[in-house]
DNA sequence: GTCTATACGCCGATAGAC
DNA sequence: GTCTATCGGCGTATAGAC
């Protein structure tokens, strides 16, 4: 749910009473620090600090390098998001529903993991994950367009540019979570969610 | 226009053959730099270099540091938005065609200036400008949320909170023009204006 | 697997000649 | 105002003991 560490199930064995999976601690430790001040305005140092170690070194145990960690956290959240949106794709036919669906996740992740939405929404990721693949790109947000252009076949959605269906669409949205994310909208996201789906829905359906 | 150099006039005298203005053309250098690969991937060599020096040492003559050019980008860019805000909204009295006139002018800004788009749409600014209040609380933002509220209470805008209304109008239209600088939506940010202006203004507009 | 200690490079920034 | 030369420091990354 969280979506940082890979596998989500509880550990079976402990080990040791604490730092059983430190590359965990050190993922979320990251996200955090990332989400709040940026890539480049965290060193490695605090991050190690945060995860409760005493020094880098312990990291380059588990992370070839600083910009490993954040790539690994990106291609953990695609994962995530990527599995979340086959369920919604599954348990829906209409594109109406799965983009419902979809909106009240992210809305549901802005107001649970926070960090997870502003390193989405906020940072700039092909600063220093320069090899990944565009957000636009990634699985999941291919098949989310691919619900643009079923839903425009169907004639659910207006008939226009389905690339443009899908800007506006989440322009809306991702504006609505960015700005609950920076403060500028004080309460939770919760509180906006039904009046931003219906402008961004009103916007792109077929009436 | 291009907003960048304080003083758009022709330079009067011609001192010296070339860089008569080198502060003009640092902030030029570092502008595009910025734009193009992100605040923390720039280095001063780099800038000193684009601008035409060989060092960095003259750049310091010009500006207290790094994060100073940034800043002085930053409210040059906002100085001269503010201008042509005051502009349109003296040449206009309806809210829609204030709006529309602002919208007019970041499509063309896209097209002509998209190094200045892109400092203002997908760099993260308080990442290397702390002091920076944020761009909501700018005076050119804060007279756009007023054309907001105006229009509310004219009848014209729908009767919704006006940080909503702003917050899904810009959702269109900025996530429109985020994705023609970053090559999503490969033609000039033109082409997309009128179709992106009515999706934004028929989600608010009082019918 | 975590620690101490240390190396190394890059980059921001300064001093001073011209 | 631009240059050459150089400093200092931070942050990444490594070597090796425990």
């Amino acid at each position: 749910m969280t979506a940082v560490n890979k596998n989500m199930e509880q550990k079976k064995e402990e080990d040791t009473p604490v730092n059983t999976e430190a590359k965990d601690d050190i993922l979320l430790a990251a996200l955090k620090l990332f989400s709040q001040k940026g890539f480049f305005n965290t060193s490695l140092t605090e991050i190690a600090h945060a995860s409760g170690l005493k020094n880098t070194s312990a990291v380059y145990l588990h992370f070839k390098n600083k910009q490993a960690i954040a790539s690994q956290l990106y291609t953990n959240i695609l994962d995530s998001l990527n599995i979340s949106i086959d369920d919604i794709r599954r348990k829906n036919q209409k594109s109406s529903a799965q983009l419902r669906g979809i909106v009240d996740l992210l809305f549901q992740l802005t107001d649970d993991a926070p960090d997870i939405m502003r390193f989405l929404l906020v940072l700039k990721l092909d600063e220093f994950i320069p090899e990944a693949m565009s957000l636009q790109q990634s699985p999941p947000f291919v098949k989310v367009h691919k619900i643009f252009q079923s839903g425009i076949k169907a004639g659910e959605i207006r008939n226009i540019d389905s690339m443009l269906a899908n800007a506006y669409f989440f322009g809306v949205i991702n504006n609505t979570l960015r700005l609950v994310l920076l403060g500028t909208l004080d309460k939770a996201a919760d509180t906006y969610q039904s009046q931003a789906w219906l402008a961004a829905w009103n916007m792109i359906v077929k009436k």
